[in-house]
DNA sequence: CGTTATTGTTTACGCGTGTAATCGTTAGTT
DNA sequence: AACTAACGATTACACGCGTAAACAATAACG
């Protein structure tokens, strides 16, 4: 199954910080994305069936938290754009934005640094 | 205007060679999707809509052109994913696919190439 | 010149998504 | 025990997308 864009905005607080109330999460999003507090419930309840995230009981309300890992979601999401734009590969996006002027110096500097620590560290 | 799934195959035959009739489109894609050769036509008709493509008279048919460029796509598409998961940096990209065990030798040496090539030519 | 084939245009339809209101239920409060 | 507030569940609705069939127009062929 598949998480939408809106509700991907609800993972981002859970994995910051769970278990959480809806209301905390109304609190962390609705503010931001100027949303009604009845979208996170209905982005709660789409997750919930999605089993992206489980609720429990706790006295007359529930708390949540993901199921699914960010890092996975990261993966799924990085891997599915490198294999449509890039032919799987990591080094063509970097080279990619290379072309476009869109790497900065502290870019720079830390993929030197971290293709240095993949080199000795593994 | 945003350029879907299923039209991004299109897309990518026209980016390859250009221009095409419809019917080139279809045998390009048709097999490889799976797609009836109405449902071509349907994504041809969105894509001049939304003014990705353009398409020419050739006596009784159309010769369809892309209007964007395949590297404003990419980089729409990329930007989007990096400002959501990594906060706009490409290291932080690369540093996942790192821990994640997911960068091959070739991609390392690819890595290392490229960073001495931006480095010295610019 | 009428029939057929070709190619583009219009219409269709179910599903997921973004966005939200309303309903129902349970727990406090008086 | 009745009333109200809180919270989750259900329902709603328009829009884009994937998928495609039906229709229309035009050109080719007999």
């Amino acid at each position: 199954m598949q998480i939408s864009d809106a509700e991907s905005i609800v993972m981002d607080t859970l994995w910051e910080r769970s278990p959480l109330a809806a209301e905390d999460i109304v609190a962390a999003t609705a503010e931001a994305q100027g949303w009604q507090e009845a979208t996170v419930k209905t982005l709660l309840n789409r997750l919930l069936t999605k089993k992206a995230i489980a609720a429990e009981r706790d006295g007359r309300r529930y708390l949540y938290r993901p199921l699914v890992q960010r890092s996975d979601y990261v993966h799924a999401a990085s891997t599915s754009l490198l294999d449509r734009l890039f032919d799987g590969r990591v080094a063509p996006l970097v080279a990619h934005f290379s072309e476009q002027r869109k790497l900065t110096k502290k870019d720079i500097a830390d993929l030197k640094r971290l293709i240095g620590e993949i080199e000795d560290g593994g």
